[in-house]
DNA sequence: ATCCATTCCTGAACATCGTTCTAAAATATT
DNA sequence: AATATTTTAGAACGATGTTCAGGAATGGAT
């Protein structure tokens, strides 16, 4: 007894999501917008109002599916022993971020906007957290690990940061990949000197 | 023979620069409109406009007056030895930059514009890089200091970058001048340890 | 078969944005 | 006084996010 859907609720989802994705590659934050959404998603900006609420919720649901990614490409790292194993999540984090500047921007810049962030965001980052934890803590059971993650975590955050932004070059000559093993290196450096003493 | 200036060219240029920082640290870069900074500073947009050329010529020269006073404080700092001066630097910078969330995320958000910063911009960067440099090098002589330098600023930029926006809680329930503080504690400890070694 | 209630969807409309540009304003010179 | 010249004001343009009035399309009731 009405108009019949003419898209698909998850179709129409997942191909907003997907343009949204695109565009911010394209030109970052600023080319996600509700004309251009509409226009590569093929339904009108009416439509996608009506199924996401604003833009912001678009930007949302592409960080749930860039933070799924995340989790699957660390799952896949070959297994190593911890330094090592420590050295390439570094790396492949820099690499997963840098592939995606668009995305990584639409996740650190703007206003916060809600004070409670949703369940499986927190999620999402205490199980990266736990992953860089895991092996400081085999490497260091003295040292208070999950500190040491947060710290390491927030010194490769400080190369992605300059480098989705292009101005890493700014600051250091050396690629993003370079600084991030070095501050991998610099981490278990410290770690050993609080083991000797 | 012409219509007479109705503003001094540099009061005005000075009003402009005053209100953009205040609408900065109001509502960050989305305030900083041209009509806003019209009403503020007592021009209308198009005199804003013929001053500056654009918006972004007001940001560029915000930063330049953060920069100036970067400076300041940095040279303000009472003198101590390596370590403690280290530390000091590093709770100091925090401080400045979170006192200004708005400045920074003009300094550090957006679109790269231009390929090449102004001359002052590289000179104000280096010149902090050579101060972090300075006490490294007297700590560690064999130690590439000026490396170190840049990796120990990418991290306490990590942890600023976070506060900046307003989701360094998300990430570690410390505080932003705990986790400089920390920033800088491995670094040292990473530098005892390779001289050690 | 016709009509209606219901739902879905479109796109025009609104306020605001950065930016441009036409004219008005105000003086110095002729 | 008239004109030339420069400065300023603010209306105008295209684009933005978002809303919403109304057209479109069906199932059920008559």
């Amino acid at each position: 007894m009405a108009r019949p859907r003419q898209y698909d609720p998850e179709t129409l989802r997942a191909a907003v999501v997907s343009a949204a994705r695109a565009l911010l590659e394209e030109g970052g934050p600023p080319a996600l917008t509700a004309r251009a959404l509409a226009q590569a998603s093929g339904a009108t900006s009416g439509t996608i109002y009506a199924s996401f609420g604003d833009l912001h919720s678009v930007l949302i649901e592409v960080n749930r599916d860039t933070f799924r990614e995340l989790g699957e490409m660390i799952d896949a790292l070959p297994d190593a022993p911890p330094e090592p194993w420590l050295y390439a999540l570094a790396e492949a984090y820099v690499d997963f971020m840098l592939e995606r500047k668009g995305v990584w921007r639409g996740l650190f810049e703007g206003d916060r906007v809600t004070d409670v962030f949703p369940q499986w965001y927190m999620a999402a980052i205490n199980a990266l957290l736990a992953k860089i934890a895991h092996p400081i803590a085999a490497l260091a059971p003295s040292e208070n690990a999950a500190e040491r993650a947060e710290e390491l975590f927030i010194s490769v955050h400080g190369v992605v940061a300059l480098a989705a932004i292009g101005r890493l070059d700014m600051v250091s000559p050396r690629s993003p990949k370079a600084l991030a093993h070095a501050a991998v290196n610099t981490m278990l450096s410290a770690l050993k000197e609080a083991s000797d003493a």
